[in-house]
DNA sequence: CTGTCAAATTGAAGAGCATCAATATGTCTA
DNA sequence: TAGACATATTGATGCTCTTCAATTTGACAG
């Protein structure tokens, strides 16, 4: 199993829409149906699908199918990945390190 | 003077673009003249000032006057800020430390 | 002042993206 | 298998963004 490092224009990307990052803070730290997201936010649910088909092609979630239902979940080790790219891309200067809490 | 924490759309969007990245690689800890710039890409000038106008409205740049150029260089620090605050928003889950070196 | 050089702004064309309604796919239950 | 439910996909529309040519603004030299 290889360790592809983050491609930061995908990351960045992947990150720069407002409901993109709504979904994201809510799938951060659990599991969340679609349906859930939907009712969360004022959007229909193909657009929900859509960005949530982006972020997993970013690899920024996971999903796990359980019954008629498909949860989401934030993967957080990809997100952060993805910052530390960034920083030692365009922050060379400056010290980002990553620990597991 | 307030210290104000970077806004995670902005930040995403202002690195959401390739060639803003070329540029930001460009002028990330040095000096570079639009000019200069415009030379190392592929893309005409006015171009090279639309993105340079989106780094600066985001803070990632800073600009000096000399003369009749105006030379442009990544601010590091707000790029790791900006990292720093993804991760808190989107990976709270995992440490990220940032310190200069 | 006038001309020249560097960068910013304006305006327009085209590409890309977000969004939704309609439909298709997949899964469970009866 | 038929119907119901949850999610994905398709197709269309409108908005946003990138890009360039043309022009403007700003700064220096003569």
């Amino acid at each position: 199993m290889s360790i592809k490092t983050m491609n930061p224009i995908t990351f960045a990307k992947a990150l720069a829409d407002e409901t993109r990052q709504k979904i994201m803070s809510l799938c951060c730290c659990k599991w969340l149906s679609v349906g859930e997201i939907v009712d969360a936010l004022n959007v229909s649910q193909p657009t929900v699908s859509h960005h949530l088909g982006i972020l997993r092609a970013a690899g920024l979630v996971d999903s796990r199918r359980e019954g008629k239902q498909i949860f989401y979940s934030l993967n957080q080790a990809k997100i952060a990945s993805g910052c530390c790219q960034l920083a030692i891309d365009f922050a060379p200067e400056h010290n980002l390190v990553v620990s597991p809490k």
